[in-house]
DNA sequence: AGGGTGACCTGTCGGC
DNA sequence: TGCCGACAGGTCACCC
């Protein structure tokens, strides 16, 4: 049962519901770190035991694990996974966090520690707001409405791109899906988002949700292997059109996909198609 | 306040 | 084969 993890939010939303059912219900038995992840636990792993698994839920990438008392915060970064089963093997050396509950044991397993596990008291704590208080709209959900969105873009100097990646407007399109939106919407990825109108703002929305929707529903996207928590196989049969495809032909006009960078991170686009 | 940059850490891949 | 640099799915803490 290898895990492996290319974290948006299709990614995490698969990971969730592959366990979500499973643990909730679970008294935690016991919790161990390995090597330090991004941020601290911020509780002694003994405060953990004896609670109860209330639930998992999902806001923007991260998932809140709901706990009798107080909750935890679970960031995949760019290479975390996890994994619940009723028995696992030996921690290798990539295993940083292990909680052991009555109905099975859930393994955070992140080569670049970029991700975290993170104890909060409640969802209105300081330490969980720091992470989720800035975090903009669900996309999957009926209050990532057009009008707002629109209002949003108008007053964003920034490149379009880039302020999909900020998350503060709207959550969980990460590198690959931001280039994926942007084709999908025949929009430049380095315009900026006040000059881009009001019907194009429109494609653009119904771009990410189509987009994160499949995904989901298909099982989670990629490039390279992505399995749930329970160890299964996502299969991104939605071909990029353009991330990771510099030089080769679009696959709707044939002009070399284009690569250049924004703030340091690849953006794939097609001169041809992306106009605007 | 908003926008730009560096930092965190490990693994993989391509070029010489 | 070995070494070295570029790059990788995220996002926070800083500058200006």
């Amino acid at each position: 049962m290898i895990i492996q993890a290319m974290p948006e939010l299709p990614e995490v939303e698969v990971t969730r519901l592959s366990f979500a059912d499973r643990i909730a219900g679970a008294s935690v038995v016991s919790v161990t770190m390995g090597k330090p992840l991004r941020w601290a636990l911020g509780c002694a792993p003994a405060k953990l035991a004896g609670q109860l698994v209330l639930g998992v839920r999902r806001r923007g990438k991260y998932l809140l694990i709901d706990l009798s008392d107080g909750l935890l915060l679970v960031h995949l970064g760019m290479s975390g996974s996890l994994v619940f089963a009723r028995h696992l093997p030996a921690p290798g050396k990539h295993d940083h966090f292990e909680m052991q509950t009555s109905q099975g044991c859930l393994r955070l397993n992140d080569p670049r520690r970029f991700g975290a596990v993170v104890y909060a008291r409640s969802q209105s704590d300081p330490v969980a707001q720091k992470l989720l208080g800035h975090l903009g709209v669900e996309p999957l959900d009926e209050t990532f409405s057009l009008p707002e969105f629109q209002a949003a873009l108008k007053s964003r100097q920034t490149a379009i791109k880039q302020v999909l990646l900020g998350g503060e407007v709207v959550v969980g399109v990460g590198n690959i899906y931001a280039s994926e939106v942007l084709f999908l919407a025949g929009i430049r990825p380095t315009v900026k988002a006040c000059k881009i109108s009001r019907p194009r703002a429109a494609l653009l929305h119904a771009a990410i949700v189509e987009v994160l929707t499949k995904a989901v529903e298909k099982g989670g996207s990629t490039l390279r292997d992505f399995s749930n928590a329970q160890g299964e196989k996502g299969y991104f049969q939605l071909e990029a059109m353009v991330y990771d495809r510099a030089g080769l032909p679009c696959r709707r006009c044939e002009a070399p996909v284009r690569r250049i960078m924004q703030g340091q991170r690849s953006t794939f686009y097609c001169a041809a198609c992306q106009k605007f």
